[in-house]
RNA sequence: GGGGUAAUACCAGAGUGGCCAAAUGGGGCAGACUGUAAAUCUGCUGUUUUUAACUUCGGUGGUUCGAAUCCAUCUUACCCCA
């Protein structure tokens, strides 16, 4: 049962836009698309999921998924949505981002399904044999200054809206149109996808396309992914959602969609999952027949975390909420050593010598300096004075309280929560 | 090439010789309330040995008892003229 998809983006709300004729090309055959990934990091984060979403879909739609990642244009840099010039990354930094990019792509995707088996390739392969003279004189001739200068991405820049802009950014479109040409001729790529951001971008690609070559491509964009209440999608106090289970665990995975409000739990099921549309609008009535029960953010929870990371891991990350959440200090003094370190696979862990509790340990001197849990005693102090420290479940009222080893968790470990939410344990050693 | 304006904490943006660790707003964090939601209210938001001290207002140097504030110079950005 293959999906329809441009149906499909529709009724999730992803659409943004596409170019005439996008539908009519992929009702026609099978199609090749191809999705860019900037290796600006080690890792994706949950920004980039939607569109690794999108080629999933696509592939599932019966069509050919070409995840690019950016070896050449990694090293200019895309300006789009940017007020100020991009620092330019090393290239052993942009070697080794691009290297642990792919092994994540490889996850999502299917490589191995007959004519629609998904591919990933990378623009610095045929870009490191092109020198800066071939380039002008290749691409360079097809696209009007004034062409490149109409995008929004760098007439913002020219307006004085922030910082001004350097040829090399300016430069970046026609690297990425460049890509879209060669993937036109060399694999039939007719379309390529992206959020809305990469409008600009792409259609200097089609434009390429047809000025150079005459042919005809298409362009199709998804919405970028907001918040209800205008902030950051993807971000929190201790900066992104990545996917790699080492920057963010899948506790910490899990809990980030488990605090969605109920108006983006709703989106999100849309975007992040591949539930139908019944599932979801059944989700969506049996929540608000019981709201306290949150079936939407557990439900969110659960489906991206098992996408992302395993069935094991989600299990753990319920276990590890449950517990955290809802236990008390003797549930946790009843698990044995090896349960309790595994429900707290991924919850920070700082080691403290057994020496340095022996004759009472101050609160303040335990979390900022022993352990990084706060940055300063500060800013420890100032969270203590407005309540927001509990050690071992108990919040403490007093400054100056000490710590000693008989608070000890199983003779070895203290929990420590900063706020609510944020819980960090703290193992003893001798 | 000539002239002008600006650079302040995460961001925006006041301050123009001592009363300035620097108004205000946003963001962020925390507390109360709740459903680990939203909305609302409250507190915090440079560091430290916290009734105090110390380091900060693009960089460097200077004037002064005292500089975010005055001077010189450099850097960067924007505007106008050619």
């Amino acid at each position: 049962m293959k999906i329809n998809f441009i149906e499909e983006l529709k009724w999730r709300g992803l659409l943004h836009d596409a170019m005439p004729g996008t539908e009519e090309q992929l009702a026609k055959e099978s199609t090749s698309a191809y999705i860019g990934f900037d290796p600006t990091s080690d890792s994706l984060h949950i920004g980039s999921l939607s569109q690794i979403m999108t080629l999933v879909r696509f592939q599932q739609a019966g069509h050919k998924p070409i995840a690019l990642v950016g070896g050449a244009t990694g090293m200019v840099g895309d300006p789009s949505g940017k007020s100020t010039e991009r620092n330019l990354l090393d290239e052993k930094t942009l070697l080794h981002n691009l290297s642990c990019i792919q092994k994540q792509l490889e996850k999502f995707l299917n490589f191995n399904c007959g004519t629609n088996s998904a591919e990933i390739v990378n623009n610095f392969d045929w870009f490191k044999n092109v020198s800066f003279l071939d380039f002008i004189r290749e691409a360079g001739k097809h696209i009007t200054v004034n062409y490149m200068m109409a995008k929004d991405s760098v007439k913002k820049r020219l307006d004085g809206i922030g910082e001004g802009m350097s040829f090399t950014e300016f430069s970046y479109q026609l690297i990425q149109g460049y890509d879209f040409y060669h993937l036109y001729k060399e694999k039939k790529c007719v379309l390529q996808m992206g959020g809305s951001d990469q409008w600009g971008n792409i259609t200097t690609g089609t434009e390429f396309i047809r000025r150079k070559a005459g042919g005809r491509a298409f362009a199709l964009t998804t919405k970028l992914i907001t918040k209800a209440d205008g902030g950051k999608f993807g971000k929190t106090e201790t900066g992104n959602i990545w996917l790699d289970a080492n920057k963010t665990s899948p506790y910490k995975f899990y809990q980030f969609w488990l605090n969605s409000s109920d108006e983006d739990a709703k989106n999100y099921l849309r975007f992040f999952t591949f539930l139908d549309k019944p599932a979801i609008e059944d989700i969506e009535s049996r929540h608000s027949q019981a709201p306290h029960e949150r079936l939407l953010q557990k439900t969110l929870a659960k489906e991206i975390t098992i996408l992302v990371h395993s069935d094991f891991d989600y299990k753990l990350a319920v276990e590890a909420s449950d517990i955290l959440f809802k236990g008390t200090i003797d549930d946790l003094k009843k698990l044995s050593k090896k349960i309790f370190l595994e429900i707290f696979e991924g919850v920070p862990t700082f080691d403290v010598p057994k020496s340095d509790l022996q004759k009472g340990l101050s609160v303040l001197d335990l979390l900022a300096d022993k352990t990084r849990i706060f940055p300063s005693k500060s800013e420890a102090r100032k969270m203590l004075q407005a309540g927001g420290v509990s050690i071992n479940k108990e919040k403490i009222q007093n400054i100056d309280a000490l710590i000693n080893e008989e608070q000890l968790i199983n003779h070895h470990y203290l929990l420590v929560q900063k706020g609510k939410k944020n819980y960090f344990l703290v193992q003893v050693i001798s």
